[in-house]
DNA sequence: CTTTGACAACCGAGCGCTCGGTCAGTAGCG
DNA sequence: CGCTACTGACCGAGCGCTCGGTTGTCAAAG
């Protein structure tokens, strides 16, 4: 039942996996346009031609991308609001979701993120339509919120959307795994800043923890 | 004195200057390596091969952005600081300077900040030196209020500027100046959000304002 | 007022190269 | 034998860029 038809002597993950992420990388790295067929095939250790024996195309390739990137953040975010009651506890917990979702697999959601411009016609539409369905879910969390009474209402539900997703989604830029911070620092980092700001009170002496 | 040697016949805006601003919206647009010199060129009304008498190389072109967009948003911060003395004062004046100057030119700030990586070499490092330079500023700003007590010591300053930078660097990707939000309704958003947060405090009734 | 020459701005043809993609064929496994 | 996985030789298109030449403008010379 495990590995190893054709001529496959690699590793156990299958060729059709690899690629998928390692064009990630290259996409995040290096942006669609500028990645070549030839690297990514020299990466995977097959000839260029065998790239079409798993995907139809470069294009494809990324739609992908885009479509695994999407499915794996709107799961995280589902997964984190299961079970979660409070307005305010859900907001917290959706932006646990979004960020563990985005450091988990950042090559796949910079790439989402930053090339989804290059797909056109039917790929884009639907790629653009799962971003929108789950920007959805993020708004109605945040109008719940709102409504409850837990959340400002001197800005729009959009407009405290949009703030939102910008402290979240700018993130994969400059995140390393290998830095001194670790997803629940960025977690705790992000919540806190978002719900309660960055000021002090007035009256408070320094240190509040 | 004024304008019109060569061939030009067209409007009073020097060919360099109008090169430099589509390049710019075609680089956000499209992406640097998905945008042709033919496009460019056909945009301006020029042949292609006139493209470079204005300048060396594609690369050069991307390269005169990326340095414009650094000294204008630098520019505009450095103005927004002059003058003010409170270092929570200094932290808000930050911020609204550094969204005008995102706002104003949007072209020039998403490409230089998304199309960096296609630099390579010299000009790589020194538009990297410059952003570095820039970051320090706001690095500085957040530092100085933390001394004072006024901003959070629970996080690092680099945890808090990432968190700032986070929030506003992002904003160029949706913001349309035709929306409904004004440049003004944004600084406001973010301003609140950095520094208050969303939460409404406990204890109190809806719409504080 | 005309001539001349230097120069800025631009043109048109085209070159070398790399790119994404094709296709007939083949090796290894069940 | 058939299927999966892969190969290698090969396109045609489009890319960035070059280069010799041309055109319009201004300043000084005659």
């Amino acid at each position: 039942m495990t590995g190893g038809r054709g001529r496959r002597k690699r590793a156990d993950e299958p060729t059709a996996d690899r690629l998928l992420a390692l064009a990630a990388r290259q996409f995040r790295v290096k942006g669609f346009h500028a990645s070549t067929t030839r690297e990514l095939s020299a990466a995977l250790g097959i000839e260029k031609s065998s790239l079409y024996y798993h995907v139809s195309s470069k294009d494809d390739l990324l739609y992908r991308i885009c479509v695994e990137s999407l499915n794996r953040i709107q799961a995280s975010v589902e997964e984190a609001l299961a079970d979660v009651d409070g307005p305010l506890e859900r907001v917290d917990a959706m932006m646990s979701g979004h960020i563990a979702a985005m450091l988990e697999d950042r090559d796949l959601h910079a790439t989402m993120l930053v090339e989804l411009r290059a797909l056109a016609g039917e790929q884009r539409d639907e790629v653009v339509g799962m971003r929108d369905r789950y920007e959805a879910i993020v708004r109605d969390t945040v109008a719940q919120a709102q409504e409850a009474g837990v959340l400002t209402a001197v800005f729009t539900t959009h407009e405290l959307t949009l703030a939102l997703l910008n402290l979240l989604n700018w993130t994969i830029f400059w995140y390393s795994p290998d830095g001194v911070d670790g997803a629940d620092r960025i977690d705790e980092l992000f919540r806190t800043v978002f719900l309660q700001g960055a000021v002090v009170p007035a009256g408070t002496t320094r240190e509040p923890a």
